[in-house]
DNA sequence: AATATAGGTTCCTTTTTAGAACTTGTCAAT
DNA sequence: ATTGACAAGTTCTAAAAAGGAACCTATATT
């Protein structure tokens, strides 16, 4: 597979991949997520060079995560900011940060805490079954092809054969 | 920052993409997750070099996401399984799973489903916070640095002061 | 007239990745 | 006894991506 047919994929992990997988982009939506908005700022505090900066907002604003909002004229200044679309990247960013603070930590902790505005209390996001609202967990979960895919993905999923002994 | 230095970083998210943050080792977890654990059925499936292929899992065996073990001696063979640890990355794939199938898919929908074994449904995963248990969206949560580290991270939360006109 | 600012672009070097051929230990077939 | 296949790599060269620094443009300030 070529990187730049990462898009067209018949996979979802690929084709959001194709959007946020490379070295930087996530980096930038963690800083969009906390209020990052500008060129500068983003080079500032990632310490990226402008080239690929400039390279990873114009894939993000053309896939529709990001959108430009101009904040003066003469000369033309503009922001970006996190569309709709982006927005629903928050439960990957808590997923990733989750993962960090329990695995990757150093005697310190977590660095930054998250607090739901509703309840007032320190949180690590759980994920659930959009079906009957139980917490999960990878052992929960079996993965089929969708009925409007049969037949053109069939040695996607691997054989369930065992692979000790033949 | 240096690509290099991102695990040390005081920030859980660039911590978690120094060990998942490349071109390819989640597409290797996908294979992972769907079962796939041998060399040569990674390299096919995915179409990535070998050279890369061997760099990564070496990198996912030395962070403790997979670990090797062996499946038949003389000549030596050894398979790549997820370890806890990585199972745990589960909820990162079903988030970019999820996003994929919302905003990247054709007209044919979703070319996978998921099922959650005790209920029976096709699901997709809900993020949820710890505390109250209640599902979440990214304007629901705000962060705060953690107490033990205040006064190192003084410059990594922005300024909350409004951007547009000082 | 000189300097600062925001948001880039251009140029050159270094690092990564792609693509193919080669290696090693073992077994099965000719 | 030699040949070929298999799994899991390693080694080479070429192409692509990223790093680093300087330059550009329009406006505003000193």
């Amino acid at each position: 597979m070529r990187w730049e047919d990462l898009d067209q994929q018949p996979c979802s992990l690929a084709r959001t991949l194709a959007v946020v997988g490379d070295r930087w982009t996530l980096l930038i939506l963690r800083d969009c997520f906390l209020g990052v908005r500008r060129f500068d700022a983003f080079e500032q505090r990632l310490g990226v060079t402008r080239h690929v900066l400039t390279d990873r907002l114009k894939k993000l604003v053309s896939y529709g995560v990001l959108y430009k909002s101009p904040y003066q004229e003469r000369p033309l200044r503009e922001e970006y900011r996190l569309s709709e679309k982006g927005l629903e990247l928050h439960p990957v960013i808590l997923g990733l940060v989750g993962w960090g603070d329990k695995h990757m930590s150093d005697e310190r902790g977590a660095p930054i805490i998250h607090i739901h505005k509703s309840c007032g209390q320190e949180m690590h996001a759980t994920t659930h079954c959009s079906g009957c609202g139980e917490a999960i967990t990878a052992k929960d979960i079996k993965v089929e092809v969708a009925k409007s895919w049969q037949g053109h993905l069939d040695e996607f999923l691997p054989s369930k054969k065992p692979l000790t002994t033949p």
